[in-house]
DNA sequence: TGGGGACCCTGTAGCTACTATAGGGTCAAG
DNA sequence: CTTGACCCTATAGTAGCTACAGGGTCCCCA
């Protein structure tokens, strides 16, 4: 199998296979004369392997440490628990921050009309206003 | 007010305030014979304006355009609200991916002992099996 | 046999929003 | 006159790709 029907097997971009291999992901495959990468069924499943794991956001970091661990996965338990764990709070922590970022939002978006002064738009105002006001409580005697 | 102190009252670091002037966010300050920058007021007031829209995860190149409709607001109403509302919509989007994500990692999570293949642990048995299951169904013939 | 198009190769630069150096100059205190 | 804190520019690094540039290979069709 040449890179490019890989790359359609697995829905994977020619381009970042070969980044994969770079990074150490994926190892360096067979090599026909012209020097074109040869790759096997092993090969399509060490890279959807990663595929999949990509899928689930985790860190090419992570990725390798969870590869090692399948070719030695005997009392690598804890690792990998920890690893999914650690990843797992990280989505939280992200998703807790996104929701109030979206209520953030949401306010702000209101202000279009409600806060408006003049022809301005309420957000912009809205906007300046909490620059302003922060800067002078920097600055108590500064305004 | 030097950059040092700019950085201080805005809890922005020096290096990310003259990033934010190499790329257009800030104007060019004054400079002393030194060619120290200087800054009034009206810069901190920018900054924060900047780190306001950041702390909302905004796009520089959103805030460059915003920063543009707070000096000539007057019927900028559409575009100011079809950026918001734009960036409402990633964030959303971002939202529901996480969530979709949160519950997969937990659901692989589960699988550490009930998934467990022999002393392996059944999170990497997971993952491979995944990947074996997509590669024999791009190749169907092939395993 | 020659030409074209599809594929492959390496190496490097670009993306976001910073952060962190390297290698220097300036300024005020002691 | 030195020390240390600050400032300057320019460049490289971060994550995970993506997109070239500039070349080689392969195969088909006439």
């Amino acid at each position: 199998m040449q890179i490019g029907e890989l790359a359609k097997a697995t829905g994977c971009e020619v381009e970042t296979i070969r980044y994969y291999e770079r990074e150490g992901l994926l190892a360096a495959p067979a090599r026909s004369e012209a020097g074109y990468r040869q790759y096997a069924q092993r090969e399509l499943e060490q890279l959807n392997f990663v595929r999949h794991c990509r899928s689930l956001d985790m860190p090419l970091a992570d990725i390798k440490r969870l590869a090692g661990y399948a070719t030695d996965s005997v009392a690598a338990c804890e690792d990998v628990n920890a690893l999914v764990d650690g990843h797992i709070d990280r989505v939280r922590a992200k998703l807790a921050s996104l929701r109030a970022l979206e209520a953030q939002l949401l306010r702000l978006r209101a202000q279009c009309a409600s806060a408006r002064q003049g022809d301005a738009c309420g957000i912009v105002a809205s906007l300046q206003r909490a620059a302003h006001d922060e800067a002078c409580a920097c600055h108590p005697t500064g305004a």
